[in-house]
DNA sequence: GAATTTATAAACATAC
DNA sequence: CGTATGTTTATAAATT
């Protein structure tokens, strides 16, 4: 995924190259730290305490984390509510507690039990994957509506799909939950941090936790310019402990309307997220406010700091860029995502995942490989203001209520195997992956069929597809028919066993599908049969023995 | 900034 | 011959 800072186009901060993701990573941990819940002991709080987060490393495709909780979204669909089945939060909680942190799996998805807020409905959002824009939807359905990144999501966007961008800020109820999307940099949504600014100094001080941007921010922030105006300044530290007591459940008002800490931010990313995959690293150490003291490199400090696994060496610079560890200059929080990795983002049908984990011999979860969805590969610039970089031409005709389909973001490779996928037996015929994809997609529909040689183009040079003749298989017809390449599909799940899968740089188009596939399947057809798998020896030996005249059924 | 992937176009090759 | 399938080679653009 390319790196993050030339994707922001909006905002001084945000085009600045000289913030890393790290420090982004870490802006919004702290952000995390000082959201506003309500008075009581809401479940999600109990169920996914940061303290029980005793992984370090998590797969999933998001998370959304609360003031001291993270919830780690491992299905395509979360529902967020009240669960009132459990009348009695103490007994519920007892409940959840014999289960595994996080590892909620339910075929319709999983649900975060933010009662007894009674601010809550009892079906009060929604978090989906939207497998047609690529992107994660909100979804509020309770009567007591929500807030996006403080601004009250409006009646008649009840019941519709938001698009959620990573770092955006959702109030259920007085509940406060931060979205966060794997190996995407999170934007703080400037009207958010009108809010947020004078919680964080009072938290980190004016030093911003030692990290650049947040200094910035709080340096150019109209709260901080006009609390020195007041000399007010030097009553922070003060400020602090009283603040840090309440600060859980009375955000502090900003002074006033704020000022060009960023600018309107509606645009803000997305395409940062090319697809991702993600791993999610959590916390070892609980997403808690840490006190004044710790924003410097104090020996607590340290001990605080999370190590990561000791893969780090083999990851992939991803993962260093946005690990904690790599934060040696600032302060330490927690919970960042490491590494991700595309996946791809239509997939049909069968959208109803239940990851069940891929396992992993822990207890506690924590590697489980998940999918994540995939943004749209460069589709997502056409928003975006100023996308210097032309889109390509392919992309050019963004339909846009013109009716003009667009080129599907995904690569050729990724169109296939989802063509390959959606068959049971994972073995297709050329003319059906065309059929497929015409079904699939407008855009084929409305052009030349030039499209059709960069399939053919793809499947011959993908090593990731196979061709078998059809009469290897009760196929009529003449001609091969093609597949996942057997060995292909064998490193891959030896991959996904591994928890490397989503980890894959090469072939990704391909891997992405079938990420996908494994999440919401859990298997990939394997379509060799020993008849097949003869004919694999065949050809070999094929070089002496004359062409196999195959077909001619 | 280099290496790798992808997208496109197009010439060829083969089977039917 | 013509069409559908595949393979290859080139080249440019996009991504990693």
């Amino acid at each position: 995924m390319a790196s993050p800072q030339n994707k922001f186009t909006n905002g001084s901060y945000i085009n600045d190259p000289k913030y890393t993701p790290e420090q982004f990573n870490n802006l919004a941990s702290c952000v995390t730290s000082i959201l506003s819940s309500v008075d009581v002991e809401i479940a999600a709080s109990y169920q996914y305490s940061n303290g029980k987060n005793k992984s370090k490393e998590i797969k999933a495709f998001a998370k959304l984390s609360g003031n001291n909780w993270t919830y780690f979204i491992k299905t395509l669909k979360v529902s967020i509510g009240r669960n009132t089945d459990k009348l009695d939060p103490i007994e519920g909680m007892a409940a959840i507690e014999t289960e595994p942190n996080n590892v909620t799996t339910d075929l319709n998805g999983s649900n975060i039990d933010l009662g007894p807020a009674k601010t809550v409905s009892r079906k009060h959002g929604i978090i989906e994957f939207n497998s047609e824009t690529g992107n994660w939807d909100l979804i509020i359905t309770g009567r007591n509506g929500a807030k996006l990144n403080y601004k009250k999501i409006k009646t008649h966007n009840l019941n519709k799909r938001i698009s959620l961008n990573c770092g955006d800020v959702i109030d259920m109820g007085g509940i406060q939950m931060i979205f966060i999307l794997p190996d995407t940099v999170p934007l703080i949504n400037s009207n958010c941090l009108t809010h947020f600014i004078p919680k964080l100094v009072t938290i980190y001080g004016l030093n911003g936790n030692n990290n650049p941007l947040m200094q910035d921010l709080i340096k150019d922030s109209s709260y901080v310019k006009q609390q020195m105006k007041i000399g007010h300044l030097e009553n922070i530290p003060v400020l602090n402990s009283i603040l840090l007591e309440n600060q859980r459940f009375s955000p502090i008002e900003p002074s006033e309307k704020v000022s060009e800490i960023s600018n309107d931010y509606d645009n803000d990313l997305d395409n940062k997220a090319d697809e991702t995959i993600a791993i999610i690293t959590t916390p070892t150490d609980p997403v808690v406010p840490l006190s004044p003291e710790y924003n410097h490199n104090t020996s607590e400090y340290n001990a605080l700091k999370r190590t990561l696994p000791e893969k780090t060496g083999t990851l992939p610079k991803k993962f260093q860029i946005s690990s904690i560890s790599s934060n040696k200059q600032y302060g330490a929080m927690p919970t960042k995502l490491l590494e991700s990795q595309p996946i791809d983002q239509l997939v049909p049908s069968h959208m109803h995942p239940v990851p069940k984990s891929k396992v992993t011999n822990q207890p506690d979860f924590s590697s489980q490989t998940i999918i994540p969805p995939l943004q749209p590969r460069s589709e997502s610039l056409d928003n975006k203001k100023e996308i210097r970089k032309e889109v390509s031409p392919s992309e050019k005709d963004i339909d846009k209520s013109g009716k003009v389909a667009n080129k599907p973001p995904l690569p050729y490779g990724t169109l296939i195997a989802q063509a390959i996928l959606s068959t049971e037996t994972g073995i297709i015929s050329l003319s059906d992956i065309y059929e497929f994809l015409l079904k699939k997609y407008e855009y084929f529909r409305n052009t030349s069929a030039d499209w059709q040689n960069s399939v053919r183009h793809t499947l011959s040079l993908n090593a990731a597809f196979q061709k078998i003749p059809k009469k290897k298989i009760s196929s009529k017809g003449k001609g091969m028919v093609w597949c996942i390449d057997r060995e292909y599909r064998a490193e891959f799940l030896k991959k996904w066993e591994n928890g490397y899968a989503s980890k894959t740089k090469k072939n990704a188009a391909v891997d992405k599908q079938l990420l996908l596939h494994m999440s919401t399947h859990k298997f990939i057809p394997e379509p060799y049969d020993n008849e097949i798998r003869s004919h694999e020896i065949e050809k070999q030996e094929m070089s002496q023995a004359n062409g196999i005249a195959d077909d001619v059924q």
